[in-house]
DNA sequence: ACAAACATGATCTACTTAGTCAAGTATGGT
DNA sequence: ACCATACTTGACTAAGTAGATCATGTTTGT
């Protein structure tokens, strides 16, 4: 249900928005080490981040990337939206039957039901999760 | 999110708990026409739900499925699980970065989330929605 | 000029899903 | 006994996506 992508572009931001104090750019380097990215597959998965105008780019020399959006503004479901990820959640055809319909209603339910939860998670939400450490937010 | 396996098998699941009063088998035939299944895509699909013990194969001529459990014992959600899909929703490596492991929980959340509504739609509940008409059930 | 670092587009491989096929086995009707 | 019907099983193919890599170009600081 989450890519590879989605993970990583999440791993990213989260990093820029931790250091978005400091107003030296990132390095794709600095980021790809630190979360075990594979090397130039960031580099893609920041297109579509800058294209979201969430991260700017510094070329040249000492360049790199820095948030440029406020991280309280960005959810994980912008994000993974952002990815444009497949969804291949529709299943009803030209004529569907009543049980299809229904059937259908189900898996959109679901859907919506983890939408909300990615949705109620801002960006600013989880750097603070990961500075107070994990043990006690999740009450699952 | 939703396959095709689990999405057919649901809707032969359907059929054949709308017809669980007659005791005459249901042939594979009669599910592929009514719900536009591939033909032999739905006997692969068949097999899990055996398995599963939730029909009976009946072989032979005048052959064909029954449903050998009550449906109110069987929810989407398991129905699902039983299809055997592929989860790629672990993406934390041997040595989880803090950020790795909160991002981790917030898609077990949303996961879980989903989960929640699929387990909450037993077999009964759907083949009832199904004979009322699905315009008032929802309520998203 | 040179090196560091981003930009872009093409390409490759592996895997999953969806769907098909063929040969075999069991059962009921004639 | 024979035959049509219908399930059983396993192998197989096709298409699409995700994940990842590479080569080449461009920008900028020293």
């Amino acid at each position: 249900m989450i890519s590879a992508r989605v993970h990583y572009a999440c791993l990213a931001l989260f990093e820029l928005a931790m250091r978005a104090d400091d107003t030296t750019p990132v390095a794709v380097r600095e980021i790809t080490d630190k979360h075990n990215i594979p090397g130039p597959f960031l580099v893609q998965i920041l297109r579509p981040l800058r294209a979201a105008g969430w991260v700017q780019s510094v070329r040249g020399s000492h360049g790199g990337y820095r948030l440029s959006v406020d991280p309280s503004q960005i959810t994980l479901l912008d994000i993974a939206e952002a990815m444009g990820c497949q969804d291949r959640n529709s299943h009803l055809s030209e004529t569907p039957t009543k049980s299809a319909i229904a059937l259908q209603h189900a898996w959109d339910e679901a859907n919506e039901a983890s939408r909300a939860v990615l949705s109620g998670l801002r960006l600013s939400d989880m750097v603070e999760r990961c500075h107070h450490g994990e043990a006690t937010m999740f009450y699952i």
